[in-house]
DNA sequence: CGAAATGGTAACCTATTGGTTACCTGTTCG
DNA sequence: CGAACAGGTAACCAATAGGTTACCATTTCG
């Protein structure tokens, strides 16, 4: 299963959540999810054969976790989709660590050369991120 | 059916992508699609509920167009999966034309900083933006 | 007008999904 | 040891998805 299907149920979507917080047992995740503990069982394996998650066993307990490398696909998707005509929609694209640190330095560095040139250096536009109506 | 479902058909996103480079008829969309035309016309039925495509009537045709801001569930979701402890999952989110803006922005004006502190390094005009092959 | 083109819908069929219960293996520990 | 616990798998079942063909409505145009 391709992880675009995965992530199609909504049970799993609030499984991956789950382990975002942190690993967790089968047993642990069946008991706050209403659902059935063999349920559970074949969810987490699906979602590992879609790479989304890697078990690790620890005595007879197996604790499952997430792969998050494993959304890459979704992400280069949605660049596709969202910026068809310029940037990539091909190779990796941009983490959010990436961004934040994208967006700050663009604000600190502009506020600096703004306060150098007096208003020389277009103020306003920067990070002020719209753009869905775009072209047309 | 939500967005999530709508992405978990390969078809689905074949048409997406096709559509992201402009409008389409489901003739069109058909023709190049292997795919018989009804069955285009459920796909797009079902794009249509999720809010990814939209239908604009003209005369006895109807061209259909991505509405990419109808992704935001998905990103949301994968910010929230990538990074749960740092970045964002709140907001809008950046769109290509944004990151392509920012990676320029920050390339030129760290250029700028780094010319005046220290005296001799490249000129402004790197414009050649990449950012590819970092991450992982 | 009437034929052709666009495209939506209905009816139908098969494969897949998502859930269950029942059963089995392996591990811990009183 | 043996009971209890963790968890995977098999068998089964109802519902859904995805595809098709056939049919219908609307619009264009010779």
């Amino acid at each position: 299963m391709d992880v675009f299907a995965a992530l199609a149920d909504p049970v799993r979507r609030q499984l991956l959540l789950r382990l975002a917080t942190g690993p967790a047992r089968v047993v642990d995740l069946a008991a706050t999810h209403d659902i059935s503990r063999p349920g559970v069982s074949k969810h987490l394996r699906l979602l590992g054969e879609a790479g989304l998650v890697r078990a690790e066993r620890r005595g007879r307990e197996r604790h499952y976790r997430l792969e998050a490398a494993a959304l890459q696909p979704v992400v280069e998707l949605v660049a596709a989709l969202r910026g068809p005509g310029q940037a990539g929609s091909r190779s990796p694209r941009f983490t959010d660590q990436v961004l934040a640190g994208l967006d700050l330095e663009v604000r600190r560095t502009t506020a600096e050369r703004t306060t150098r040139d007096r208003g020389a250096a277009r103020p306003g536009r920067d990070t002020h991120h719209r753009a869905e109506e775009d072209s047309a």
